[in-house]
DNA sequence: ATTCTGACAAGTA
DNA sequence: CTACTTGCCAGAA
């Protein structure tokens, strides 16, 4: 993790969806989500049984190709969210966290628990992958 | 304001 | 499959 990047003083800001915006306040009628917000809908909409990817959660949140922010979101999340955090895996087909953590173990045990096979650490995208 | 750093992804070699 | 680059967003330095 050394110098990855080096120039970036050319990126335009967000262009994407919704600018960071003053949170905190409640504009009654215009109603602005934050991306995060976006990304709790898309994630709670992950059927039992069937995982998405960290990309594919980032389109639903109108966030293309910022499958980063979506991991982001999830190692924030408290213990007790009701969030199916655990149906995210990567592109790979691969539970993203580490062996080690206990989080990978709830994570996989979950997965199982709802009938998908955790192979050798990898998971059939062709077969349980949800198509929303 | 600028630079780094991620529970990532897609393209290229 | 591995290695490297570029793209995205937000929080921490």
């Amino acid at each position: 993790m050394k110098n990855r990047r080096a120039n970036l003083s050319f990126m335009t800001k967000s262009q994407g969806a919704a600018t960071t915006q003053s949170k905190g306040q409640k504009t009654a009628l215009s109603e602005w989500q934050t991306n995060e917000q976006r990304i709790y809908s898309a994630l709670a909409a992950i059927p039992a049984g069937k995982v998405a990817t960290y990309g594919q959660i980032a389109e639903l949140a109108a966030l293309p190709r910022a499958a980063r922010l979506v991991g982001q979101v999830l190692s924030k999340l408290p213990d007790d969210t009701q969030l199916p955090w655990h149906r995210v895996i990567n592109a790979a087909g691969k539970i993203s966290l580490s062996e080690d953590s206990p989080s990978f173990k709830v994570q996989k045990k979950r997965l199982q628990d709802e009938g998908i096979d955790v192979i050798n650490n990898r998971i059939n995208l062709k077969q349980f992958q949800w198509h929303g």
